[in-house]
DNA sequence: CCTCTTTATGTAAGGCGGTTACATATATCG
DNA sequence: CGATATATGTAACCGCCTTACATAAAGAGG
């Protein structure tokens, strides 16, 4: 085969026996064949590699059925585990998944907003370890580690502005919490990576390219184009806030000086006009920033997390109404399915994407 | 191999043995194993395969050189050629190349802004069979044929949605110029071609993530993201000028009331208060829209072009000043190279995609 | 003029990855 | 108990690519 290319082909075969295996259930060799197109030999073949790499594993062939029972196969995905962590403003979030992405255990810790920098990050490793400890498993099979967090996030994993966590700009998150797992270290926008979430197991699960609004005390906002992250030149992309003519960083700003935001959903919703009327002025100048990505990217969804999506159609339907008023043809929008974890699992499928990245056939 | 993929391989080290051949010039065997890491014989029988579909010709070895003469290969560029079309308000213009891109032939014709789609058509027709005439070649061996428009193409390269040109709404074009000129036939907006043609060999060769911003009589927009034209669910991406609160619509409008655009960035360059204050609101408002894809983009690069672009530093100047003021970290901005024929430029390059798009490894 | 050196071309052999074809094994069903 | 169905094992073969080595054609130097 190609000399610098070291087996393409063994590597696309092995990519589509892996999903094969994965999506069936307990599939056998002529299924896997079938299913990926290849002959029954290639598929065993490559099982081979992928068991001496613990991935892929026989299990006893099944019971009761017609002609010669056949060899069945299952993905291990206990072969190894990731760490998905999420640092907000106000918490320390960890996750352990295995490789299928099955949450084993969460952590949380509340966190003061005020909280200086080294303290915030000794709070997220110890909420990481304790999780680690609550799988089960030996921090050695963690095979990747991902972060989100508030703030501008580049390509390497660096922090390069947040102006929500004190401390926070210039700080290497990604090799931080690659050191401390002692594996591959990622991170990322925890709006990018809530909307990753979403794309993976919730709301956008059909939409690839997404438009993720995170409306909380906090506004921030992700976007998936092709169902990848756009991150930009330096990592900024979706920061509309920055644009003072739409009144975006305003509008939360307003809604909790008025009163505590569930407060004033809740008045909305027993149909009092003083909350009503609040939550359409939030959901108007919310819709002016959404506008403006919504007009840039034209993406098949929107999505909207973060704390006051827990009001649901209260705070969606003049969304909605705003937005459709100011862009023709306006997309859907929907609410986010994880809240509050949406970060954090946003994370392990950002670290699973790395590990998967790093199977290769292995070339005798 | 592979059963459905009938030669991945091949398919890859042809697209190398090709972009080997293309960028070298008339390069030998043993150069072309060295650029693509392939072996010679491979090279060797790719080669054999490229010439058969008559994309690739042997042709005599060089004089005078050290040691037993090399066999030289060329790339036939003009084994095929496409045609690029735009229709603009003002103009209809057909440009045809052969398949290294090289122009051969240009041909435009002004048509009335208020011209019936039916008589738009037929010009366009005109122009482009002219321009083939221009070239020489005969209509058959066109390969691909792409047109730019204003107004919203979607993926089918069907016009949803046109303000600019009368009775253009709902017009297939990319159908219609492929049965014209009996090939394939695909259609993009204006200012996404136009940005493929900065990208392909403009201002913005070394920039894969870029906002195109039109700035003439009409204010269009492109995105190109990963050096591809970005075009969302209707193929409404970029199109920020519904959005009434950036004010992109009233810019060009304001401007053209004054006076002609032309006689304002004149007095501009000449240092009156008048000119200055009027390219500066212009300039502001354009800063608006521009802004808000800038922060949802974060490009590598903002390319201006259109009519009022050939005022260079004059426009560029205040835009680079409004939006520096409006985007922290705001990218770089170039004029546009191109101008006038950037959309049939753009055009072009899509209907060489497609053509190399479907260059395959025949497989004996 | 002949030979050496340099460069490149031809030809053969072999490996890797994959497929097809056919014989063989092990269930259930009548 | 054999017929049938299903799946496994084995062998032969083919395509694509690589390495290795012999051969060819030029200039350079005696």
């Amino acid at each position: 085969m190609q000399k610098g290319d070291g087996n393409l082909l063994r590597l696309v075969n092995t990519r589509a026996t892996l999903r094969a295996l994965r999506s069936g259930d307990q599939p056998t060799l002529t299924q896997l064949a079938r299913a990926t197109g290849l002959s029954r030999q290639t598929v065993e073949a490559v099982l081979g590699e992928l068991a001496e790499q613990g991935l892929a594993e026989e299990i006893a062939p099944s019971e009761g059925g017609l002609g010669r029972p056949a060899r069945r196969f299952r993905f291990r995905a206990d072969a190894g585990y990731v760490l998905g962590l999420d640092v907000g403003a106000h918490k320390v979030l960890a996750m352990v998944a295995d490789l299928d992405g099955n949450v084993v255990a969460t952590e949380r810790a509340p966190v003061a907003e005020d909280t200086p920098a080294p303290e915030r990050l000794a709070a997220l490793r110890q909420v990481g370890n304790d999780c680690v400890a609550a799988a089960g498993i030996v921090r050695t099979r963690l095979m990747a580690v991902a972060a989100g967090t508030a703030g501008i996030v580049d390509r390497s994993g660096r922090v390069t502005l947040s102006v929500v966590l004190p401390g926070w700009t210039g700080l290497d998150l990604a090799a931080q919490v690659g050191r401390w797992f002692g594996c591959t270290g990622l991170a990322g926008n925890d709006a990018n990576l809530a909307a990753v979430a979403e794309h993976w197991r919730g709301s956008a699960r059909h939409a690839d390219d997404v438009v993720y609004v995170l409306a909380g005390h906090r506004l921030g906002s992700g976007i998936l184009i092709g169902g990848r992250p756009h991150l930009g030149r330096t990592g900024a992309a979706a920061e509309i806030g920055t644009l003072r003519l739409l009144g975006w960083e305003d509008a939360a700003v307003e809604l909790t000086r008025e009163a505590a935001g569930e407060t004033v959903f809740g008045s909305a919703a027993r149909g009092e006009r003083d909350g009503l009327l609040a939550v359409d002025r939030y959901a108007r100048q919310l819709a002016q920033g959404t506008a403006a990505l919504v007009l840039a990217i034209d993406p098949e969804l929107v999505v909207v997390g973060g704390g006051f999506s827990k009001a649901g159609d209260h705070l969606l339907d003049p969304l909605r109404a705003h937005l459709a008023a100011m862009c023709l043809n306006a997309p859907e929008i929907t609410a986010s399915t994880f809240g509050d974890e949406s970060v954090a699992l946003g994370a392990i499928r950002m670290a699973l994407d790395q590990v998967e990245s790093e199977i290769k056939p292995l070339g005798h």
